[in-house]
DNA sequence: CCCGCAATTTAGAATTGTTCTAAATCTTGA
DNA sequence: TCAAGATTTAGAACAATTCTAAATTGCGGG
């Protein structure tokens, strides 16, 4: 994981965003930061209450707001899984993610970079793997 | 695709619930008809709609439970697709989901039976592989 | 064959997750 | 400085899922 000062890092999210037509704003900050801070895939609620700390008068739309401009840039990716709600994740590195069934954790995985094949025609703009099992951790409790 | 005779295919369904400690009911025996019938990857809600045509009094929790049973005994599969209402699959052949972005269809897409590797000491019990972009269809009319 | 227990179903309420709305605020470029 | 467009806000609305308590079903034992 290759470190970013805070100016770059702004660089970084100001370029992404402005190439999707989007402007970087200081409440897009702070759910970027909150993302890359605790990489704990947490859900838009989640992100809710961790920006509310130092930005309070945020609100649960601008969240799900910035989100959506963070996954349309490229910046941050959805995990869904299961039926719960949508989490986030800010690794665009190529990766899946691992959920431990027991304690609900969830892993981000390498993938080796294999091409998929599909069948003819189909366009593939990206891959979403996710796995279900145990973790060593909990394999080991049992 | 093997043809399954309809009491081959009740007994088929009693045993897998059965194997999961669960009864064979009217209920979900039409809701995993609703299923193979059109494989289209209907939500809960459709599924609740198309089982009401034959079985007017079904309810919208026992649909959600049907539809539990048969995955917990592995007779249908989950799709999750970002944050819209989940999908469910009969097809328990080992198959990933392309979803088209342009027409929103679901196709299953045939997976090169692959090891996938994993890190040291996780075990994955399932996977998911889900795809994002425009079939050929739509590729065409573009 | 009937009983009682446990599993299942039911309707509807409750909860959770997400989107929408209209008004206020902020930027940006002319 | 101003107008236009983008963004944020609070809260309502909507959608998806889960819960609840009561009624029903169906199997195993007597």
């Amino acid at each position: 994981m290759k470190a970013r000062s805070h100016h770059e890092d702004e660089q970084h999210l100001t370029e992404q965003l402005g190439a999707t037509g989007l402007r970087l704003t200081p409440q897009r900050q702070q759910v970027y930061d909150v993302l890359r801070h605790k990489r704990d895939h947490p859900t838009a609620e989640e992100v809710f209450i961790r920006a509310k700390k130092t930005m309070p008068e945020i609100s649960h739309a601008t969240v799900y707001n910035c989100l959506d401009a963070l996954v349309k840039s490229g910046l941050a990716r959805q995990v869904t899984l299961d039926r719960g709600a949508t989490r986030y994740c800010p690794n665009m590195h190529e990766h899946g993610h691992f959920h431990c069934d027991a304690c609900g954790t969830v892993f981000d995985v390498d993938l080796p970079a294999q091409a998929m094949p599909l069948p003819k025609g189909f366009k593939a703009e990206h891959f979403d793997i996710a796995i279900h099992g145990v973790c060593p951790d909990c394999d080991q409790k049992k």
